[in-house]
DNA sequence: ACGTTAAATGAGAATATTTATCAACTGAGC
DNA sequence: GCTCAGTTGATAAATATTCTCATTTAACGT
């Protein structure tokens, strides 16, 4: 099943459910799919939408709990935007950050980490101890620049 | 009206409201003043309650105009928590990046940016162009790590 | 102080989004 | 194939957010 859409990244999926005793199941696959194949963040209704079209119907709670599961396990991301809203991105790797076309969307991958190095000094100071952090850069791609 | 409340960040607040043009209404000095005080992100829940107890009725759909409203204006921030949700916190200044307690959502602000030096060739090299960053860092403030 | 006016508010309906429930179904290992 | 824990679909329920419009009010000029 689903055999046409077997790839790296729905490989890279099963291992790590079957690693967490998850099942790799066709709407979780295709959640990977859908998410991977467009390169863009996409709303849970888009994506809810693309899994539709590969499997026929499905549940849009499924859709959430796909999500949530795999936000957990580090397969996607969830992105904000400036204009409030969020999308879902599909991530390999624990500790990639993102960057996001404002104008379409498109996802660019970004693995070197800014804060890597950065000095918490200042706010270590005043008693905090830094556990994590969650950056995203917004620009506009090539596409989207010439359009404008 | 709201002399007692008068502080320095709600003077910054109407200052920026006048040069827009726009009013500086008790709801919206409420807002200021709630979000000010707590030193944390709340969730717009928690400062409708707030502006409650300080003007007795006021409507939801204000505060999410107001929130509305600052946010575009610089006045707060929106904050995103790793468990999904989300909140606002006063923010004095354009260009200040946040670091919230995972615990308490207590705020410290967090002026120096950690990517205004960083080379973003990798990424532009791919056609894109950065045109702003959203950053948050979490932790753990110096009393909830003594209580845990 | 007073009047004028555009901006803002409150109330609640209307939407949109997300979560919960539970019987039926299915992938993974034996 | 059989078994069982994990998963799903359908839908209700709970949350969260936006919209509408009549009424109110801050800001400004006089």
């Amino acid at each position: 099943m689903l055999k046409d859409f077997e790839c790296t990244q729905e490989s890279y999926a099963k291992g790590i459910l079957r690693e967490k005793g998850l099942k790799s199941t066709a709407q979780r696959l295709a959640v990977v799919h859908v998410l991977h194949t467009s390169g863009k963040s996409l709303s849970v209704g888009e994506i809810h939408d693309g899994v539709k079209e590969m499997l026929g119907v499905t549940g849009l709670a499924t859709i959430y709990r796909t999500l949530e599961v795999f936000e957990d396990l580090g397969i996607v991301k969830r992105l904000h935007f400036p204009d409030g809203g969020h999308g879902y991105a599909f991530s390999q790797g624990e500790h990639v950050h993102h960057m996001v076309c404002v104008g379409c969307r498109v996802v660019f991958d970004f693995p070197e980490c800014p804060v890597e190095s950065f000095d918490y000094a200042s706010v270590e100071k005043q008693g905090f101890r830094v556990k994590d952090h969650f950056i995203q850069l917004f620009g506009q791609c090539g596409k989207c620049a010439e359009a404008a």
